[in-house]
RNA sequence: GCGCCCUUAGCUCAAUUGGCAGAGCAGCGGACUCUUAAUCCGUUGGUUGAAGGUUCGAUUCCUUCAGGGCGCACCA
């Protein structure tokens, strides 16, 4: 690059930047910076210590035994706050360990940024007017001496203070901070500066995930990684992505679930299998739908869905004490949106037809007649009554009336078969399915049925989702021939489950909008100049 | 996809029945060697989301569009 092609993109960078007066103020001290031979964007600094160590180290030193000990340390961090005063200032630094949650602790969030006091005798005229110069949301490397100041902070002394990276736009106001919505979301990094909520629920976030890793994992269950692109997309009734392979020129689907290449790997001998990872369906959004979700799928042979309601409970009700701990009275409960969650193991275990009854105050025998279901599917205003089977019906009704008012967790058990093509039927009826669904606050956090494995009533499934294909049902599934002769190799009878991961942590982090706990949830994109 | 609501300075918010677009923080200049959202004095900063309309005059009323929030629908 000449220096006149460098001269315009100086410009064409500036122009970006909208000619606000706070950014190029700050790009302007960047260039002066340059020209003294400051690099504004540093590379590499040594860390000797976080805020979270000074405070574990030193938080209970007194002011003299501090200037005894005389600790040097190095901390690095974002300056969130810049008090500035003649002769002196002070510095609050943002580090990766401000407002962290300590392992097994509660979740408090600690204010512990590190704080560090500037003055014109510890740092000299030249390094004191430097440190003027600094900016909110700039991120620099102190090193010096602990001290506590006269209202008693834990303090750094600075004898050298290095600018790391040169911040031009500014954070937000540093009282209210960030609140627009939109904007937490689509620039995360900055509601992650100043929010500590957000960090919290991503943090805790983080622990449920790899507390149902450990979990399965103590159980003997795989990890395993399935094909994210399907050529038949299959294992939920959603609509699917489609995509294209140029060199194969071959349509693919982002999976909708993996399901049935897990029960593949059930066929394959490994008897406990589970994938934690992403599945992407083409519908609506809302509180509790994002396009793309992360789900925890879990195969176990030889299992049935009565061990898969006890694994449920014990998974569930161990993060949450892992989180937030046990009451006095030894219960599991957890507070959201003003109710309080009582997730202390057993839960309530009832069926369709049963919570249907209990809603009506009528008998599971009265709320599975035909002619009730269809007179209450009238009411409801839905439509092609008489083409739906007495399942989808009893379904329908379900969902319009109760699940959401399934606040307390409950487990919802004896599916109709119709709605449920890949689980096995129950002995006694074969019009229904041993499957539950999970409900915590109205939403489903997870599903599970005894998987169906004989190969003929597979087949004959899938042939009844053709034909609902065919008569305009586009989220019934496609035939998988793959999978039926895998079936006819012989899969172990097995339970399998899915657990939502964002709603799980939407329950267990007390948020009411799964895009609360995706951190870059999907957004229409951004006009352009905004 | 449909309905209701929101969009004003970098951020957080004001602006009377339609009558000069304002404040705090941030920024800039100044004072101040222990502050805690530091304080004090001075000061810059606006295509009021976009386009159109009504009006002498529009942040305000109307239309369309964009983005967002909530609800419904779809779904997990």
């Amino acid at each position: 690059m000449t220096t006149e092609d460098s001269k315009g993109h100086a410009a064409a960078y500036r122009d970006r930047l909208e000619d606000n007066h706070l950014f190029v103020e700050r790009l302007r001290k960047a260039e002066a910076l340059r020209r003294t031979g400051v690099n504004p964007w540093a590379h590499g600094f040594e860390v000797t210590h976080s805020a979270a160590d000074i405070q574990a180290g030193w938080g209970e030193r007194t002011a003299e035994e501090l200037e005894t000990e005389a600790v040097e340390v190095r901390v690095a961090g974002r300056i969130r706050f810049h008090r500035r005063m003649g002769k002196a200032s002070f510095l609050k630094l943002q580090d990766g360990s401000s407002g962290s949650v300590a392992p097994g602790g509660d979740e408090e969030e600690g204010d512990d940024f590190q704080q560090v006091f500037l003055s014109l005798d510890g740092l000299g005229e030249e390094a004191f007017t430097f440190c003027r110069g600094l900016d909110l949301g700039d991120i620099v490397g102190v090193e010096g001496t602990l001290m506590r100041t006269r209202r008693g902070e834990l303090s750094v002394k600075a004898s050298q203070v290095t600018l790391l990276t040169k911040s031009i736009r500014p954070l937000p106001e540093k009282f209210r901070g960030l609140t627009d919505v939109e904007q937490r979301f689509r620039q995360r990094y900055v509601d992650l500066i100043m929010n500590a909520d957000s960090r919290r629920v991503f943090r805790a976030r983080a622990r449920i995930v790899k507390r149902v890793r450990e979990f399965l994992d103590a159980r003997g269950f795989l990890e395993v990684e399935t094909p994210m692109m399907h050529p038949t997309p299959g294992g939920a009734a959603a609509k699917p992505f489609r995509t294209h392979h140029n060199a194969l020129d071959m349509e693919l689907f982002l999976r909708i679930a993996p399901e049935l290449y897990l029960k593949r790997l059930l066929v394959g001998g490994f008897e406990r299998v589970f994938e934690l990872n992403r599945n992407f369906r083409n519908e609506g959004l809302s509180r509790q739908h994002n396009p793309e979700f992360t789900m925890v799928e879990f195969y176990q042979a030889y299992a049935t869905v009565e061990d898969l309601m006890d694994l449920t409970e014990e998974l569930v009700e161990s993060i949450a004490v892992e989180l937030h701990g046990r009451r006095p009275d030894g219960r599991v409960v957890v507070e959201h949106g003003g109710q309080t969650i009582d997730l202390t193991r057993p839960w309530r275990r009832v069926t369709v037809a049963e919570s249907v009854a209990e809603h009506f105050t009528l008998t599971p025998e009265e709320v599975t007649e035909r002619a009730w279901l269809e007179a209450e599917a009238e009411r409801i205003g839905l439509e092609g009554i008489e083409a739906l089977d007495s399942g989808k019906l009893l379904m329908e009704v379900f969902e319009h009336h109760v699940d959401h008012r399934l606040l307390q967790p409950t487990f919802v058990t004896q599916f109709p078969a119709s709605v449920s093509p890949l689980a096995r039927r129950n002995d006694e009826n074969p019009e229904v399915v041993d499957r539950f669904e999970l409900y915590v606050l109205g939403w489903e956090i997870a599903n599970a049925f005894n998987e169906l494995n004989d190969p003929e009533d597979q087949h004959l499934r899938f042939r009844e989702q053709l034909a609902m294909r065919e008569a305009g049902d586009d989220e019934a599934m496609p035939m998988d021939e793959d999978y039926i002769r895998a079936l006819e190799v012989g899969m172990p009878p097995a339970a399998g489950e899915g657990i939502g991961i964002d709603r799980l942590t939407m329950l267990l982090t007390g948020t009411e909008s799964i895009r609360e706990v995706l951190l870059f949830p999907h957004m229409r994109p951004e006009q352009a100049g905004s």
